[in-house]
DNA sequence: CTTTTGACGGGGG
DNA sequence: TCCCCCGCCAAAA
């Protein structure tokens, strides 16, 4: 059993897999509920090289405001908001329109 | 080793 | 309501 350096990096990349099919959360829920509030930074941050994890769905992740703010990460501008829309997530623009609804909060829901 | 970055959040103007 | 600034802390250069 040994210690990775990236051991933020995995719990992120955990939470955002236990998000459910047609539910999105944020980063600050994520960091809050790995005891790094305020830190959202370190989840955007982290999920920065999930891109090498297919297992993350990274595009349910987005900021307080429902924003896609990570799409431009994605292969196109338009990916992230199309898995959103697959999965039944309203998405306007770059703006999760029924975020309140698909909103699903590791630290509340998971508990 | 130091410095900058980074997909955020909240507060203030 | 929109825009700007500060704080948070780990990873990468």
């Amino acid at each position: 059993m040994k210690k990775e350096k990236g051991q933020f990096f995995k719990d992120v990349y955990e939470v955002v897999k236990l998000v459910p099919y047609g539910r999105v959360t944020s980063y600050g829920a994520i960091a809050r509920y790995l005891g790094a509030s305020g830190s959202a930074r370190m989840v955007g941050w982290a999920l920065n090289g999930a891109g090498k994890y297919p297992s993350v769905p990274a595009h349910r992740v987005v900021n307080s405001k429902g924003i896609l703010s990570g799409r431009a990460h994605f292969g196109s501008s338009d990916e992230m908001k199309n898995q959103l829309e697959a999965e039944g997530v309203k998405v306007k623009g770059d703006k999760i329109t029924n975020f309140a609804e698909c909103f699903w909060d590791p630290g509340t829901e998971l508990l």
